[in-house]
DNA sequence: CTAGATTTTGAGAGTTACTGTCAGAAGACA
DNA sequence: TGTCTTCTGACAGTAACTCTCAAAATCTAG
């Protein structure tokens, strides 16, 4: 069940799945995100049309992906639960960004651009940020017995979300040369405090 | 120039542009707004679908228009220039939320529950939060002389904004009972500080 | 009030993202 | 090997746009 051999059907999958992703992206770099359909991915990848939206149920989500998320659920729950919250949603926070950035920088870089540069884009990764809040405020909720649809609580996430958010597009704009838990750490100094 | 006589053709384009957009509230109201097509909302308001996009490019537009904006710009600009920046901003933004409550109230709560249920309305919202956010900036660069484009100053207006449109969110939830503008503040106690 | 310039409109054709269905191909498993 | 399940591709359909063009409505000069 935990073990992973992997049967050659998961494998095929997988492949599939990395052949439609590295199509898409070396055909945005071409001709930019809007520009590129559906089909021409579905083509340079090899599948046919239906068989790409059973991969990614849009063209959005080709961009999109979120490792984070879990990440932090996880980093947060390890919080000592004498940790003053604040300082334990920036430990939680720092942390797996860390991690996400050491695996997959490039990666990032990539996405980023395409946010700055694709409303569609923007749009949805917002969404995701909002989900991302709610999922972070029921979090804390458990921990503190907090209302977790009080005001002062959501505005509180929803503003280090947006701060966190920021703080990666700031450092994309500028090409990935600062330390990102640097920037993460002034954007959070502003919303919480140092 | 300034003066409105509003020749017939000026009328008629108002009158298009009500029909249009009374007629899709009040398809959305029965329907959902997922459900109703353009087409039916063209058909409703007599006019061609051509037609419905010469006055609402997307059929989010519907749904978004933003009288808020402007308002803020004017009131943050008239607030005098040895005022500490913090209070400056909380004042500029109570004074015209006010005002666009007590103007279009139901109006209001209409728009939020869809943006609460749909979430095209919520993405394309967001972004306009960003536009918000960044216009915000550069009217605070203006004052300060701070780079419109640093870390600090994006991150405060950024969480800023989006303290805002939570208040202004927790706000519809509740059915419009609370006092926004105490609810305001609330929110930005907690990015600001009271 | 009429003629001509300008703007607005509707019809129609085309593109693209996505949805649903179904038969056949391909991996899993006994 | 044969059956059972899953994955795939072909196809048809929908809905939000976009573009083009000719006709209709409004505006403006004379």
């Amino acid at each position: 069940m935990l073990e992973a051999p992997l049967g050659l059907r998961e494998r095929k999958k997988l492949k599939t799945r990395r052949a439609i992703r590295s199509a898409a992206f070396s055909l945005f770099a071409d001709q930019g995100y809007e520009a590129t359909t559906v089909d021409q991915i579905a083509a340079v990848a090899e599948v046919s049309p239906s068989t790409f939206f059973r991969y990614f149920p849009t063209k959005e989500d080709l961009v999109i992906s979120d490792d984070y998320d879990p990440l932090l659920e996880a980093a947060f729950r390890a919080r000592p639960k004498d940790e003053p919250l604040r300082q334990a949603l920036r430990t939680a926070m720092v942390g797996p960004l860390r991690q996400v950035l050491a695996a997959e920088r490039d990666e990032m870089l990539l996405r980023m651009e395409l946010y700055r540069q694709v409303p569609a884009i923007r749009a949805r990764a917002m969404t995701e940020q909002q989900q991302t809040s709610a999922r972070l405020c029921r979090l804390i909720a458990e921990r503190t017995g907090e209302d977790p649809a009080g005001l002062h609580l959501r505005v509180l996430v929803t503003t280090i979300v947006a701060a966190a958010g920021e703080a990666v597009l700031y450092w994309s704009e500028r090409g990935g040369v600062d330390d990102m838990t640097e920037l993460l750490d002034q954007a959070l100094d502003v919303v919480i405090g140092p």
